[in-house]
DNA sequence: TTGAAAGCGGTACCAG
DNA sequence: CTGGTACCGCTTTCAA
C-alpha cells in the first residue's frame, strides 16, 4: 500500500508538505507542488479514508435514508438518489446507502461511529418520529421533504401545495368546472407522507376558491386500484372531465381505463400529472405534467449538506415553485 | 465524543479489554463482560469507524456499482440494491453507492483509499472492460451478471439462457408454433449487456431444437417502441401466438397496446414474461412468468462478498435455475 | 484472564 | 515556504 510517507521520500518532502499540496490549506512553490504531485501519479497513491477520518474527523461520506419497502415510487426515489450520488462526487463525497427500515437507531449509529459527515433523509412524514433523533445527532441534517414541525432542520423539496393550485388552476382556465385527483395509495395517506397532504390541501384550497367541483381519492397502486378510483370519483361526481394524478405509478394503468371507458384524453377528460418530465413523456399520451424536479431537489439537498459542513448556517426550507408544462393531454372543455 | 478509554474507564479495565469484549477474539470472564457491556450501554458507546478501519484494515463497508442513466429496468436494479443493503447490514456491514459512470478509476479510487472491503458489480457487459480493473484490486469482487470471459471473477446472476429456453418450453407445450421475444431495448444488445444475449441464445436455440417459428426483437422503451417492434413481429410472422418478453419496462404498454390491436391475451396470444414476481401480479392480466430472482441474487451476491473476506475461496460461477409460473396470461393454443 | 503499548496513515500545530 | 511530530481512536502483540 502506498502510504503519503512513500510520496514524502519520493519527492524529497516532509509529510505534512504532501497533506499540504492535497488539501491546499497552505501555500507550496510551485516546483515542490509539481514533484509533489508527480511523485502521486507515479505511485498511484489514494489518501487512506480511514486514516483521513481519524486525523480530521471528516468521513467525506454522505449518508442518504430511503425507503426501500414502501409504496413511494420507485424510480422517481432512484432519481433522487442518482442526484445525490452525483452532486456528492462533485463534491468529493461518496454516498452510503441506509435503509430507512433501519429507523433512529440506524440514524445513531451513523453519527455515533462516525461513518457518514451529514446525513440526508427521504421520504419524509408530516410528523415525523425521526426529528428528534436528526437533531440529537449533531450533525448536518437535510430532509427532502417538509414535516409539519421541523424544528429547526433543513428542509427541501417541491412546492407541493402550490403544484396542486398549479394543476387545478391549469384545469379551471381551461374551463373545467368539475374535477378530480387521483392521489397516492391509502398506504402513502396512512403513514402521513409529508408530500400527499401539502398537495391535497393545495388542490383542495384552490379549487374551492376557483368555486370548481373537486372530488379528491386516493388510488392502490394496481389496475383494479385505478379502476375502483375512478369508479368512485364518477359515481361520486359523473360530470368530471378533468383529473389530476398525484401517483406515478398509475400513470399507464389510469390512461389505459380511461381508455377502456371510452374517455378519449382530453377530448373528453383532460388529464394532468405530478411527476418526472421524462415520465410524462413516455406514456401512451404526453401528459401535460407539473414536474418532480429529481434532479434539482437531490442536487440541492447535498448543496445545504455541504454548506452546512462547511460552518454555522442558518436552517432554511426551500420550496421549488412548480413548473406546469402543459402538453397533450389536457384541452379546453367542450 | 465516547471512546473506547472512557468505556474502560467506567468499566474498570484496560481499552484493550474492551475491544475484545466487543470483537470476541479472546475469553473474557462473564462478569468482566457484563460490567464492560454495561457501560458500553450506558454510555452509548459507538466504535469510530476511522479508526477502526485504520488499526484492522477492515471498513464494513460494501461498495455496490449500479448504472444510473441506462435502459435497464430501474426497479429492478433497485430490488437488486435494497437486497444487498439488507444482506450487508445482516453480516454488520453498510453499503455505498457507487456510479457506474465512475468506470475503472472510480474503482480504483475505493479500492486504494480502503473505503470499502469489497465490491459488487451490477449491469456487467458480455465483453466487460472492468474485469482487469477488478482483478488488479486485489479485493473480494462480486458480478451481478456474467462476462463472456469471467478470468476467475466470482458471478451470480439468473441463468438467463435457461431462462429463455423454459419461456419456449413452456409455449411449444402449450401447443404453440410460432413465437416472438419482444426483447430488451437496442441499447441493451448494443452494449453488450450480458444477460441480454444470454438470454436470447437460450430462447433461440431452444426454438430451433423444438422447430418453433421464432423472431426475436429488441424494443425501446416507450409506447411507440412497443408498437413498432409488434408490427415488425407481426409482419414478420402474422402466424405469431406466443410472445415472450424480456422488457420489464414495456409490460404495461405491450399489453395495453396487444388489448388495442384487438388481440386478447391469452385467447389470441399467449405471454410469458421475464420479470420479477411482483411485476408479473401487478400488470393487467397476471403474467406467466419466469422470475428474476432479485431478492436471492442481492443476497447471494453479498454472502458470496462475505465468504471471500472470511478467506481465500474458489472463484465460482453461480446461476440460479429459473422457475416458470403459470399464470393468467398463457393458454393451449387454440 | 487481563493490561501496556506500539502501531495503522493521515492532519495540523509548532518551529524555523 | 517547509519540516518535525503529537495526536486521532482502535486493534493486536507481547507480557504478566
Amino acid at each position: 500500500m502506498v502510504t503519503i510517507v512513500d510520496v514524502a521520500r519520493t519527492a524529497g518532502v516532509s509529510p505534512s508538505t504532501v497533506s499540504y499540496v492535497l488539501s491546499g490549506k497552505r501555500s507550496i512553490s510551485a516546483e515542490t507542488r509539481l514533484r509533489v504531485e508527480q511523485s502521486i501519479r507515479k505511485l498511484g497513491y489514494h489518501p487512506n479514508a480511514g486514516a483521513r477520518a481519524l486525523a480530521s474527523s471528516r468521513t467525506n461520506v454522505l449518508a442518504v435514508v430511503i425507503p426501500f419497502r414502501t409504496d413511494l415510487n420507485v424510480p422517481v426515489v432512484m432519481q433522487f438518489v442518482a442526484a445525490a450520488v452525483d452532486a456528492a462526487r462533485a463534491h468529493d463525497h461518496d454516498v452510503l446507502l441506509l435503509a430507512k427500515d433501519e429507523g433512529p437507531a440506524g440514524l445513531r449509529r451513523v453519527a455515533a461511529s462516525a461513518i457518514a459527515d451529514a446525513i440526508i433523509v427521504m421520504d419524509v412524514e408530516a410528523d415525523e418520529p425521526r426529528v428528534p433523533v436528526l437533531l440529537a445527532l449533531q450533525r448536518p441534517v437535510v430532509l427532502i421533504g417538509v414535516p409539519d414541525h421541523p424544528q429547526g432542520l433543513t428542509c427541501v423539496d417541491l412546492d407541493f401545495a402550490a403544484a396542486g393550485a398549479a394543476c387545478v388552476d391549469h384545469l379551471a382556465e381551461l374551463g373545467h368546472r368539475s374535477i378530480a385527483l387521483v392521489g397516492p395509495s391509502p398506504a402513502v395517506y396512512r403513514r402521513g407522507t409529508s408530500y400527499a397532504g401539502r398537495f391535497l390541501r393545495g388542490f383542495t384550497d384552490a379549487a374551492r376558491s376557483r368555486r370548481l367541483r373537486a372530488t379528491p381519492m386516493p388510488c392502490a397502486p394496481s389496475y383494479e386500484g385505478v379502476r375502483a378510483c375512478l369508479d368512485q370519483i364518477l359515481a361520486t361526481d359523473p360530470n368530471v372531465t378533468g383529473i389530476v394524478v398525484h401517483n406515478e405509478a398509475v400513470l399507464g394503468p389510469l390512461l389505459s381505463d380511461l381508455r377502456h371507458r371510452g374517455l378519449r384524453v382530453p377530448d373528453d377528460v383532460s388529464v394532468v400529472a405530478v411527476c418526472p418530465e421524462d415520465m410524462a413523456e413516455t406514456q401512451s399520451v404526453e401528459l401535460t405534467s407539473v414536474a418532480i424536479p429529481t434532479t434539482e431537489v437531490g442536487g440541492l439537498a447535498v448543496e445545504m449538506a455541504m454548506r452546512q459542513l462547511a460552518g454555522p448556517v442558518a436552517s432554511e426550507t426551500r420550496l421549488l415553485s412548480p413548473r406546469l408544462v402543459q402538453r397533450a393531454s389536457t384541452a379546453r372543455r367542450r
